[in-house]
DNA sequence: ATGGTGGAAGGTCCA
């Protein structure tokens, strides 16, 4: 059995009791997180690592970006990525006890504007998307998994108003074509909505720039675990943890868990 | 049509 929990952190300094919350109440054996925003000299790896998360693979630059993976089980072949000739810590991944192949993936938010002459962030965030979706094309020796905040909500049901959102970007059809064409290319299952049904609104963020968001209920799902096809059936359990977005300084991202018999 | 908040860095950027 594993248990692994995918988080957008929004600096881990400032996230360090909420990760402790994390740890105790979920038991993760793994930990990815995007967003750390700490350089290495910077990342509290003597507190990670006094949470049960005795080996830690980081990859970071200072202000920005920057992901790891934090486990209580053995890692090997750590790989840094480099994606559309950027580098800017968005990708990392990790063989866990010698069985299953974790990516850990950061993608850009890609701006406001949803267009690719004006906005160059766009571009970056379609290029990346692409350039992913071929790196992962190829069949791979260990059984993988990527999870991560992808910036997409692809389904109707991943957005509050699916109307509302077809011009903002993390759900314009463009991104949307493009992240289901690397989950096809890929062969991966989508681990959270084997759990969930396609016809219930999931979402994994809130934005910080409404302080209704409760009430509101505005939120978005960009947070995503996908599996090879052949691991389906390892998926036991998906849990959102919406809780976290209510605890005192919160990411807007909450913690995404899965339970998987490997 | 706009601005709203949060984080790191450092006198502004990215989300």
């Amino acid at each position: 059995m594993l248990r692994l929990a995918t988080w957008n952190v929004n600096s881990i300094r400032i996230r360090l009791p909420l990760l402790e919350e994390l740890a105790k109440k979920e038991a993760p054996d793994v930990v990815c997180l995007q967003e750390v925003k700490a350089k290495e000299d910077d990342f509290p790896f003597k507190k990670i690592k006094e949470l049960g998360f005795e080996n830690i693979a980081l990859y970071s630059i200072p202000g920005y970006n920057g992901v790891a993976i934090l486990s209580k089980l053995p890692l090997s072949d750590i790989n840094k990525y480099c994606h559309v000739g950027k580098d800017d810590a968005r990708h990392i991944s990790a063989i866990v006890d010698n069985k299953i192949e974790i990516h850990n993936i950061y993608v850009p938010a890609g701006g406001d504007i949803p267009d690719v002459e004006n906005n160059p962030a766009f571009a970056h965030k379609l290029n990346f998307v692409d350039e992913a979706a071929a790196f992962f094309s190829n069949k791979a020796a260990t059984p993988r998994l990527l999870c991560g905040d992808f910036n997409i909500a692809p389904s109707e049901n991943d957005v509050w108003s699916h109307k509302a959102l077809l011009q903002t970007v993390s759900h314009t059809p463009v991104e949307v074509e493009k992240l289901k064409n690397f989950f096809k290319q890929g062969k991966f299952v989508d681990a959270i909505r084997l759990y969930f049904s396609e016809s219930e609104k999931i979402y994994s963020w809130w934005s910080y720039r409404n302080p209704n968001w409760m009430k509101n209920d505005k939120g978005r799902r960009l947070d995503h675990v996908w599996v090879d096809n052949e691991l389906s059936s390892a998926i036991l359990k998906a849990k959102i943890c919406k809780y976290f977005r209510a605890e005192e300084r919160p990411s807007d991202h909450v913690p995404i868990v899965v339970e998987l018999k490997i």
